[in-house]
DNA sequence: CATAAAGCTTACAGTAACTGGAAGGTCAAG
DNA sequence: CTTGACCTTCCAGTTACTGTAAGCTTTATG
């Protein structure tokens, strides 16, 4: 199958299929005689799996751990388990940075009584330091 | 006052503040006579302004129109309250994602029993489209 | 005074994960 | 035969810095 055919079937651009390849995300595929890459139906596998890792926002560099560990299948998965947890733990620590961004924000969005600049309380509070 | 004075001064490291010189953000400072960059007081203010707003995550575009619009006493603060009113939308939406996200990943990171690879729950999970 | 360390300058490269665009080859249809 | 849809590669741009290198100047020390 051509790259534009792997691309509809998972739901990943062609381009980023290119740029997965560069990587090191996918091996290389067979070329055509026309050099027209050339992917199995495991591909598709493959590649709809590193999506549903993006989309947890797991990062290239794990997401490719995960797809080597695959390999061995008499491996224990705490390879998998660490990188899950890991994630995990990056998206509480944001989650806590933003509340405490939005209160903030929150904050400075309710106090200034469109008056002029010169007296713009947003402005006021951002100079504090 | 020199690069690393203002940088202490604003703890904003002297590597940045060259950078927000190119990026626009700050205007060219007076040079000494062996070429060094010269600051005012003025140049604490806007720079601490400037770290504030970077704290709060507004992109430095946005705060290129905060840095102007106070150069304007009389104007409106019309600009002001849209970016900061912009930010907190997408610290919110940002948010809600970051919500899924967890939801998602917390509940991968119970399913896998430490079993091998090959009966890995997380993995399977990981698989479906 | 010599020299070494600290601080200043510029310019280039790298980061993460793509995305856009240019220039050109291939293939099927009308 | 030519038009349009795909395919290829490579280069540049995105965001907001950060690291590094090469080369000044200034300051501190022996």
């Amino acid at each position: 199958m051509k790259i534009s055919e792997l691309a509809t079937k998972t739901r990943v651009p062609a381009k980023t299929i290119r740029y997965y390849e560069t990587a090191g995300l996918l091996s290389t595929p067979l070329r055509e005689a026309n050099g027209y890459r050339c992917y199995s139906t495991d591909d598709i596998d493959t590649l709809i799996f590193i999506r549903r890792c993006r989309e947890l926002n797991i990062p290239i560099d794990e997401i490719k751990q995960l797809v080597a560990v695959q390999r061995k299948p008499e491996a224990s998965c705490d390879t998998v388990d660490n990188i899950i947890a890991e994630q995990l733990a990056r998206v509480r620590q944001t989650q806590q940075e933003l509340a405490q961004l939005e209160q903030a924000l929150a904050m400075l969005a309710t106090s200034c009584s469109h008056k002029q600049v010169q007296n713009c309380a947003i402005l006021q509070s951002l100079k504090a330091d």
